[in-house]
DNA sequence: TGTACATCAGTGAACGCGCGTTCACTGATGTAC
DNA sequence: TGTACATCAGTGAACGCGCGTTCACTGATGTAC
């Protein structure tokens, strides 16, 4: 049962989330400051220490909300209508993963950035999130595979084989290795795009980093071609 | 006719910035602090002033340095020998991006990462560094074009296609568009696998990244085939 | 329904530390005669 | 070759600001009888 107060506290936490948020937009997300979000929120330093033991604390929390804010984004996008057709539904999954790095730069960053020095993310508190977020977009790849539309011709080299069907067990994702594999690759090549156009190091060269990034998605999903 | 003191002046010049990326690596690109520079080096804050305006300036100035070690690290690798194979000389190149990337990885997130708040790069002073480099990345294709060891077929969408020529106009880029293009592609490729590899993203899921990189690098120059 | 008590939110002072930049200065190094 | 002078490197104090975290505290809100 949630009382009022928990209610309220909640709702606190979620101001004190949204304010840094906020500035770390502004600042960039190493200068994230309790001082600073205090002043913002007209309250003393002090009184945050009621909702975060420690900055460090805070920003763990921002990252899960990011890595689940992220995977939210994808399953939206693996639920929309695609008419069975699942390379489109891939296609729909990796254009919400630009979609939302472009929407949310500052989340991005926080979790696919530089880290932020003095902080270490402790892992088994965010890997639950990353992986809800990975496996969404190996779904449609999973989907497309077993209806036949399509076919995942390239294996892994040998020694990275033993280690994905390590992570595969370990995570419990529901592929084969050569599917993870094809996944894998999909999201570094179209990662990559994203960095580059996000620090703006694409888009004065290419323009359009829409129709680039949209022709980059098609020829990586065309070589599942069947 | 540069004088002793010239001379000591630009030795000087040398160790502040190598003190300055020493500390990066450390504490990050953001963190970087004058007053612990001088710290380090047993001088008094002031004494920087000397050498550098202001933080700005020594950050400008690592930038400008990075981009061109990079571009030398491309150079060495465009120069090794390859036989009059093109497609290696490639591989060269795009194997020597990866392996600075990883020697130099304060470096990469300074040029390629998260930008530094507050800091705004004067692109004019960095750009032709940036250009040098990408020329190099685009230098073995166009030999292996020209050479009949390698045809570009994908042709960019026509919004890219229109900027692309402004680009390559402006800097004097001694290719096609397409060639142009094409180096793009395989560039924001492989940026997404190496940036992944050095924030650990890619590592605990995939274990041996170096395989990974090569087998990527290979799939990527072989939709080149003539 | 009314009251006593416990819980919790938020305060304010303090600790010990950091930062970039300006300014007037001392003392060493180089240059011109 | 020796000396006067200009140039330059580096100092030290100061300005005005920032930070995370601990501590003893006040006053409001909720709970149990």
């Amino acid at each position: 049962m949630i009382t009022r107060r928990e209610q309220k506290r909640e709702n606190i936490k979620d101001e004190i989330k949204t304010f840094a948020r906020q500035q770390m937009a502004q600042e960039g997300t190493a200068a994230l400051s309790l001082r600073a979000i205090a002043r913002d929120m007209e309250l003393t330093v002090t009184a945050l220490y009621r909702y975060f033991a420690s900055r460090d604390e805070l920003i763990t929390a921002l990252i899960v909300d990011a890595f689940a804010s992220l995977a939210d984004a994808l399953q939206a996008a693996a639920d929309a209508p695609h008419n069975g057709d699942y390379i489109q539904q891939a296609r729909n999954i990796f254009t919400a993963y630009r979609q939302w790095a472009l929407q949310h730069p500052t989340d991005f960053e926080l979790i696919y950035g530089n880290p932020i020095p003095a902080y270490d993310a402790p892992r088994e508190i965010t890997v639950p999130q990353v992986i809800r977020g990975f496996t969404i977009m190996l779904a449609a790849l999973v989907n497309a595979v077993n209806s036949g539309q399509a076919v995942v011709r390239i294996t892994p080299p040998a020694s990275v084989l033993a280690h994905l069907e390590a992570t595969i067990a370990e995570a419990n994702y529901p592929v084969t290795s050569a599917q993870f594999y094809a996944g894998v690759r999909i999201w570094t090549r179209l990662h990559g795009a994203i960095m580059l156009e996000l620090f703006q190091h694409l888009p004065p060269a290419i323009g359009d980093v829409d129709a680039y990034y949209r022709h980059e998605l098609d020829a990586a999903l065309h070589e599942l071609m069947p």
